[in-house]
DNA sequence: ACATTACATTCCCATATAGGAATATGTCAA
DNA sequence: TTGACATATTCCTATATGGGAATGTAATGT
């Protein structure tokens, strides 16, 4: 089997950077097409493209106006994704007072470099 | 271009499913994959591979023991996810209020369902 | 009717999967 | 050493991209 479709749900269609500034360029306000092209130095099409998963996800709404698509970010349909992260957060903030305690403790030995990458990864 | 690698940052890798799974269930523990395995009802090769993804983008932290490998959540790495989503939190707030506003509306009218999906897409 | 504007879609292609099967690697025990 | 156990990696394949180029389509102005 392949990767998900982008079309999934909202995880895969915020994967792509682009969609994520898109995202964030549309929220608040309603825009046309053209403005975000103009706004984010991307192709049209590739704009249209990337409007069209985020829409089919519901992460955008969209309004015609005369000849224009007006679109703007349903941040709603973050929602999921922001809560899904929180579960989370009891765990990070465990991490930091451990780290915050060896940092402390290393400090009394005289070592240093704590948290570095995982030097178990080969590189490449 | 094709889509962006799983292993280019911590959006691409957990909008796989099975990784998210695997995510929540070694938050705060630490576990072989032997465990994974069981718990979650997968392959073994299809855990090791979804490890080494969530591995090369610091979502999980790997430990020798033995024969053995103990893997556990990174919970820090999940932060930037959160912090992104956080910011659409406003947006979706205004939302809920203008929602709020347009239901008490149509109960003083005595019309019904708000907030359908969009009805210009097309179906599949 | 015709040209123009504003978007959307289609076609082509290099690339990256995720799953299944088979195999390789590393560690411990007898 | 040999065998069993715990993981990781490789090979294969169907599928889904995202970008670029070209084209389609709908609405507006003259």
């Amino acid at each position: 089997m392949a990767r998900a479709s982008t079309t999934s749900d909202a995880f895969n269609a915020v994967a792509e950077p682009r969609r994520r500034e898109i995202l964030s360029y549309l929220a608040g306000i309603e825009r046309p097409v053209g403005e975000i092209v103009a706004a984010l130095g991307l192709e049209q099409p590739s704009v249209s493209k990337h409007l069209r998963v985020l829409r089919e996800v519901g992460l955008v709404r969209m309004r015609c106006q005369g000849r224009q698509k007006l679109y703007r970010t349903n941040a709603e349909a973050i929602r999921p994704l922001h809560e899904w992260a929180e579960t989370f957060e009891r765990y990070w903030q465990h991490q930091l007072q451990r780290v915050k305690e060896r940092a402390e403790e290393m400090i009394r030995q005289g070592s240093t470099d704590l948290n570095s990458p995982d030097p178990n990864l080969k590189e490449k």
